[in-house]
Order: C-alpha cells, then structure tokens, then sequence
DNA sequence: TACCTTAGTGTAAAAAATACGCAATCCTAT
DNA sequence: ATAGGATTGCGTATTTTTTACACTAAGGTA
C-alpha cells in the first residue's frame, strides 16, 4: 500500500494508432477484457509506473499490447474530466501513433488486457469505452492538422514508395482528391525526395518509380528556417 | 492519509502566462516563497484538486496565485520527466495563457505561495525552478507557430485597436519585420476587423482608426472551412 | 506656423497555385 | 504476336497571391 497526505488521481496513457492500407486510414482498437467497459472496443493503454516518463509508458503498453514496437510517436493531449473512468479520478495523457500498416497488419498481437485487437477504419468506428471518442476526434483533427505542414505522412508508408502512393495518402487523410501533375510538381520541388533506381514490382501495368524520404535533409533544412508544406 | 494499491505521481499544472507591452512580450513569473527551488523563478501553478479538470486546476491557480481571472488559456503539453521534481515524482500539465497585460501591469498580486511576481521579458529570461525553462520554450515556440494561423494575437491587444499595434504584436511575437502596407491590405482581406467609427486618443501624432475583432464571425467563417492565415 | 511623428493608401513585378490531356510502358488475355 | 487495360510520367497557359516600394494627410508640439 501506498499513503499519501493528500489524494492523488491515478495516472494513465492512451494510443491512437493510425495505419494506412490500400484505400482507408485505420486505427487500432482493442476489446476489453476486463472492467469497466469489458467486452468494449478501447485503444490500448494503461497504467504509467513510477519509473517511466508517459512517453515511455506509452510504448510500454504499444508493446505489450499490441507488439509494436517502433513508430512514430507523439503527446496529443491529457484529458482530465472528474468523471470520465468509472473507478475514479484517472487522468489520461494521450498519444498518438503512425506505424507502417504493412508490418503489422493481421498480425497485431492481442494481450492479457486485451480479448483481440483489430483495425478499424475510421469512417466505420464502433462505439468506445470511456471519453475515447472524444481522444479519437483530437487525434484525427491533430493528424489531418498536421499532415499538412509536418512531412509524418511517410511515417505511414513503407521506406520505399511510388508517389501515386504518396498522393493517395494525402488524398485520403484530407480527404479530397489532388490533381496529379501540380502534387508530384510540390512534392518533388521540396527535394525531399530521393528518386530510387528500383520500380515497383509485381504489379500488372507500368511500374512506377521508387522514391525515398530524406529526414536528414529535412531535419538540416528544417532548422534552417524550411517549412514543409503541402 | 489517502492509500492506493499501487503508486502514484503527483500531479500538477503550471501556467505560462504571456502578455505584451509597447515593445515585448513577456511572461508572468512569480519568485518561490517555499522550498523546493525557494527563491527561486518560476511559472505559477500548483497541485490538482480531486474535484477539478486539469484546465479548472490552472485557472484557479492563476487566481490564486496572479488575481487574473479572465484569460484565453489552452493546455501546452504534459511534462513527465521522472526527475523534475526533487520531492518525487510529479507530473505536470503545463497550460499557456494569453492575457491584456494593461489590465494586469503592476497589478499583478503575488499570494502566499508566491514572495512576489513579476512580468519579464522573453527576451531576459532568469534560471527557472524545477523543468521550467524546458515548458518556456514549449510554450514560446507554440505561440510563435500558433499565432499565424489562428487569430489568437488578439488575446493580447485591447478590445479595441490600431493597425499599428496589431502588426507590431505580430513582429513582436514572430521577430520580424512585415511591410506596413502589405499586412493592411492582408488583413483587412480577411474581412474579421470591424472598423470603428473612434480613433486613437492622447497620441501627440495624427490618431489612427480602431478596430476590434469580430470574433462571431471568424466562428462562423471557421465552421464553414476558412482558415486564418497571416 | 514650421516641424515632427505616425496614419493611410496603390501599383507593378515576381512567384505560386491551378487547370488541364496525351503518349509511353508494362502486363494480361487471346 | 498482338490488342486492350491500367497506370506512369510529363509541360504550359491562366489565375491568384505575394512581394517590393514612397509619398501625402493629419494632428500635436515647440
């Protein structure tokens, strides 16, 4: 047991895991296995030991709860309504993730807190437990925000991609379509970009160029005053 | 005494509070009257209550500790670090506020946690107690970044306005020039200034018009899609 | 009444954003 | 082998936005 002068709410961290497939952006759900809201659809989270930052708390229970382990990670924001778990006054820093759908898709591991944990797109999302609708609107707000003017749409894409790939990330998280030839003029005048040798393979048309993201490039111009901009 | 079956941190939110004068923006600070860090710098705050949202928390404390009661406030980010606090662990959401320093300047009352508080320039900023200059950087960078593309510069003016005075806030707050004429022409595009039919009083020069902020209508605008942009 | 300070205003040039269509490539099916 | 289907890759003209730039008007002070 532990004893404090004063009470003190308990402390935890929630994920949004956004992944992009073929036509739709997703985000990772976990059912409940226990109370409250047991049987419930939840984004994975928990408790933030004593020793850990939120942050890494958060990757703690990514890990542990679904097997991923490296991604793109970031506080979204810390919600504190008096009411908002049922066994008390929990706090929750919420964060929010971008992981390479491929890597994981159909493998997403369900843990001991967990009955299973399974994609769903964000147009089709099921009711959640706790103020997690309200988490998931921040976090889909926040994405859609910053897509725009952070270059973290690659953090969705495997390392190599075509730049119709590119185009229809965009087209999908702001949800409107993008003209062709102006998209590929932006994107290419950042040079950000590194044009690989390789071409896609096994598809049954033309195979499309391969591109990389240059985060090196970017970081050094970034701190030079650049501004990433779609 | 209260007691839990696991540990908890302690929580807490801190407040940079910034407001502007003639020729810079400043922050509130207030000089610790109790250990640790006594003596010290620091940016108001304290612990949350059982009964109150992180957001209550910091605009009470902003009362307590400062007597501004009306403010624009928005929650900056949540500090977690294991050790930036030498009484244990405690965790703290940092909130940033905007506020009209003529009403508060020299005026500010310092309370029993607080031997005295001060506005100082960010450009002459003091050590801080505990993480603090880590949250003032957080917090002076997402003004810088939020500034342009939300109307919240006009949290700092007076109801009441020049032209003169808006695009020196925004020089101020961005550290550049903007050409006089261009950023009229801008600004007045967007069509949210209401002209009043006043002018400027006790200047020893030709009195410039008043404006105000039409804030109704950058609500409506903003629903249907507009986006501020300076 | 001369002078100082700030207010208030327009235009031309450059840069960026937009709209738009067709031939080349590669695979597949016959 | 060849025709058809799907997708890649590319340039230009038009419109819109951004930038650069300087003088007169107004009001107060000495």
């Amino acid at each position: 047991m532990y004893s404090y002068e004063y009470p003190r709410p308990a402390l935890t961290v929630d994920c949004v895991i956004f992944g992009l497939d073929e036509n739709d952006l997703k985000v990772l759900l976990i059912e409940r296995a226990h109370d409250p809201y047991e049987g419930c659809w939840a984004f994975p989270g928990g408790f933030v030991d004593m020793d850990e930052t939120t942050e890494t708390a958060a990757k703690r229970e990514l890990w542990e709860e679904t097997g991923i382990k490296s991604m793109f990670l970031e506080q979204l924001y810390t919600f504190s309504g008096v009411e908002r778990d049922p066994r008390g006054r929990v706090v929750s820093v919420a964060y929010y993730a971008l992981v390479k759908l491929i890597d994981y898709n159909d493998q997403v591991r369900a843990s001991s807190d967990a009955k299973k944990a399974m994609w769903f797109s964000v147009n089709e999302m099921p009711a959640l437990a706790f103020d997690h609708a309200e988490i998931f609107e921040m976090a889909l707000q926040r994405l859609k925000g910053k897509v725009r003017y952070q270059p973290i749409g690659f953090e969705l894409l495997t390392e190599k991609f075509t730049l119709s790939q590119l185009q229809k990330l965009y087209e999908i998280i702001l949800n409107k379509e993008l003209d062709k030839r102006n998209f590929r003029k932006k994107i290419l005048s950042m040079d950000l970009l590194v044009e690989l040798s390789e071409r896609q393979q096994g598809v049954s048309h033309r195979a499309a160029k391969l591109y990389q993201f240059d985060k090196e490039k970017y970081t050094a111009l970034e701190s030079k005053g650049f501004s990433f901009e779609l």
